[in-house]
DNA sequence: CATTATAATTATACCGGTACAATTTATCAA
DNA sequence: TTGATAAATTGTACCGGTATAATTATAATG
């Protein structure tokens, strides 16, 4: 691990087991370049890491503060992890419907950027939190760079195996939702009724060297499902 | 303006007006700092600034590459300008129901983290997308820092009037997202009918200084709202 | 021709420095 | 006590350097 994450998730650990709150001020770049004897750039760049991931906001002049939201049980639409480490604190179970090896749908040919010939696997789960239906899923992943998946690996986790087993980096996503109304098959998987609110999204993952891997089309139980977001203003 | 702001800002607009898509290459980092006479720290830090805004990748060892989805006619999440800004395109219009000085209800005051009995704008308006009803909106402004507000400026962007005609930097901001189903009030407002589906999100904004300034509750028409979020991960 | 080893390219980590801008604190005058 | 002014604090912008890891291009090998 470089050093910078090594220090950027000491910090966080220090802010979470000292419980800080919102506003809490942290030590002063100098007090913390000497603490962890590395150089003040290495200091400010593990800063900005912790304020992309919301849990710092740096004030000039001033000094560097705790961020932190107080609502409990949303999950996280940006750590794009499939949320599984989100919801650590929560039973998330998943029942797998479909794994198979498929030529992909239109959709997920234009959206993986893919020639209509390449094989995909088309895996379809429904998640559970805490024994509640949370969502019906729909993935299509490319067999050329996911080239094993399994029942057991789709019930868990696919991309804690993606990038502990298979040894690949997550890079962004591009995410779009919608909100709609349910129809009669995904009602019946999400224990719900037809023309039920539903939230629908769609996102497209891609690998840190810019190549889509996995798109999924995700149908949300309203019920059960609360997101937030930790949004920074980079428009000054 | 910084001059990595300028530099990210230039090569943002070549992107654009050369028609640049997902997965072409800028110049190397030593042209860059060349062409723009900077050292190479500045262009990094404008790199770094284009990649938070999703708008580039970079891949060590191989380059710099534009990002760029697809799809339009979603408003994004994430640039909290009131969306004002994403959708320059379109005819959006606002219609201004309540404008008035009062005392925090409890939630606002929580969300707020100020006292009760400290004096706050209440907005409400309509607002429309080329013509149709796009959401209804409740916010609530603490007056300490936002001192002056009237139906002109709400009907436009109280955004615009907050960073230019007070100067005030607006810096991060939390998003909480949940879906359920219209009341008989929300329904009239939309012109939509009751128990259809409705995105509700509620929004604190925070100052730089982290000062929360602003809580918004946004509910949005079904029919209209897509929505796209660019999202990087962090979590490596 | 495919495969493997080697070299060149390219972005990133990390260092340490000066100048500066925003904020906070201390000082002083009214 | 208040309000203005000055000083100290603190994070940010920008510079330029070395070393390194990931990727891509090239050369060598079978």
């Amino acid at each position: 691990m470089l050093k910078y994450q090594q220090i950027a998730s000491d910090i966080e650990k220090y802010i979470v087991t000292h419980e800080l709150q919102q506003g809490d001020k942290l030590p002063v770049l100098e007090t913390l370049m000497n603490q962890f004897a590395v150089s003040k750039s290495t200091i400010i760049k593990s800063l900005d890491l912790l304020e992309r991931k919301g849990i710092v906001y740096q004030v000039r002049g001033s000094g560097i503060f705790v961020r932190r939201h107080r609502r409990k049980g949303y999950i996280s639409l940006l750590s794009n992890q499939g949320f599984k480490k989100d919801l650590e604190e929560f039973q998330l179970t998943s029942e797998v419907l479909t794994l198979d090896t498929i030529k992909p749908p239109e959709e997920a040919a234009l959206n993986l950027n893919i020639e209509p010939d390449e094989d995909v696997f088309y895996l379809k789960r429904i998640r559970y939190i805490n024994g509640q239906t949370l969502c019906l899923e729909e993935s299509y992943y490319r067999k050329t760079i996911i080239p094993y998946l399994n029942t057991e690996i789709a019930a868990d986790s696919v991309f804690k195996f993606i990038s502990e087993g298979l040894g690949l980096k997550v890079g962004f996503s591009d995410m779009y939702l919608q909100v709609g109304k349910l129809n009669e098959t995904e009602a019946k998987h999400l224990g719900l009724k037809q023309n039920d609110p539903a939230l629908r999204v769609e996102t497209v993952f891609h690998l840190t060297n810019g190549q889509p891997f996995d798109f999924s089309k995700i149908t949300y139980n309203y019920m059960q499902s609360q997101f937030f977001i930790q949004a920074n203003n980079y428009y000054g």
